[in-house]
DNA sequence: CAAATTTGACCCTA
DNA sequence: TAGGGTCAAATTTG
């Protein structure tokens, strides 16, 4: 199912582009060789989903699957047009959160923890239009502290944690992927929620580059456009917010081009 | 020169 | 013990 949705917000992203050829008045070829290609994709996700409702009617699972939200291919693209909407994740896998709260990460003596750190989330969201190696601007600074190649994984998994880590240590983590069978969709796993922000309300008129919450919270929006009730933050992450908009991520913008660029995208 | 990224080595968990 | 997550020195960037 994941492949599936993978393709149409990839040929959602196409339809987009197109709307912007036509308005630079792009070739005939141009034109007709983007209508080939979404065309060709949507008709592959068809195929998909008709083959997969086939495999439904032949058996019912006994644990359903983690359920996939869509929250809309209209949600992505506002989150190209209007900045303050770029934040907003495009599909949610699901929510799985770990009996050791925020405050137990640092209760070990060895920092060095992995899989019990807090809230985990994984959420697909499509690389940004234009430029399939843009990461998802997610209103925080990230720094990079690492990248490994995943077994059976064609591109290399980032790993990032929170840029106020050192300040307010915050434990908020996340890893970057994009997917085999759609490059152009990345999985992005949040780990821990942030606690910067919690610091910074007090701090907020005398620090720089960091997490100031300018609008309203646009993952509530967008559940609210869309309906989507399954889309909400874990209730036990009272600081898990991915919204708060943080002023110039320019150079992750750099990092990721850097990272993604000696993949092969054919 | 400071900050960010890269990358090989190390560590931890399943 | 394999594979994934993190560290930290080296390197790059602004």
């Amino acid at each position: 199912m994941e492949e599936i949705l993978s393709i149409i917000f990839n040929g959602i992203n196409l339809v987009k582009e197109l709307e912007f050829s036509l308005s630079a008045q792009d070739s005939p070829e141009s034109l007709s060789s983007s209508l080939g290609s979404i065309s060709t994709l949507f008709r592959d996700a068809n195929e998909r989903l008709g083959i997969l409702l086939e495999r439904k009617n032949a058996f019912v699972p006994h644990q359903p699957e983690p359920k996939p939200v869509v929250v809309s291919g209209l949600d992505q693209m506002m989150m190209q047009i209007e900045p303050g909407l770029k934040q907003d994740h495009i599909v949610r896998e699901g929510v799985k959160i770990s009996d050791s709260g925020p405050g137990c990460a640092f209760s070990t003596p060895r920092p060095r923890r992995r899989k019990k750190d807090g809230a985990v989330e994984t959420v697909l969201v499509a690389a940004a239009m234009g430029n399939v190696d843009t990461p998802p601007d997610d209103n925080y600074v990230w720094r990079k502290y690492g990248q490994k190649e995943i077994l059976g994984s064609r591109f290399p998994r980032a790993y990032y944690r929170c840029n106020n880590q050192k300040a307010y240590k915050c434990p908020a983590k996340k890893q970057v992927q994009r997917l085999d069978e759609d490059p152009y969709m990345l999985r992005v796993t949040y780990r821990s929620s942030h606690m910067c922000q919690f610091f910074t309300i007090s701090t907020i008129s005398s620090t720089t580059a960091t997490p100031v919450n300018y609008g309203p919270n646009v993952h509530s929006m967008a559940d609210l456009m869309f309906e989507n009730t399954d889309s909400v933050v874990p209730s036990s992450e009272p600081y898990f917010n991915h919204d708060s908009l943080v002023p110039g991520a320019a150079r992750y913008e750099d990092s990721w081009n850097s990272t993604w660029q000696n993949y092969d995208m054919s």
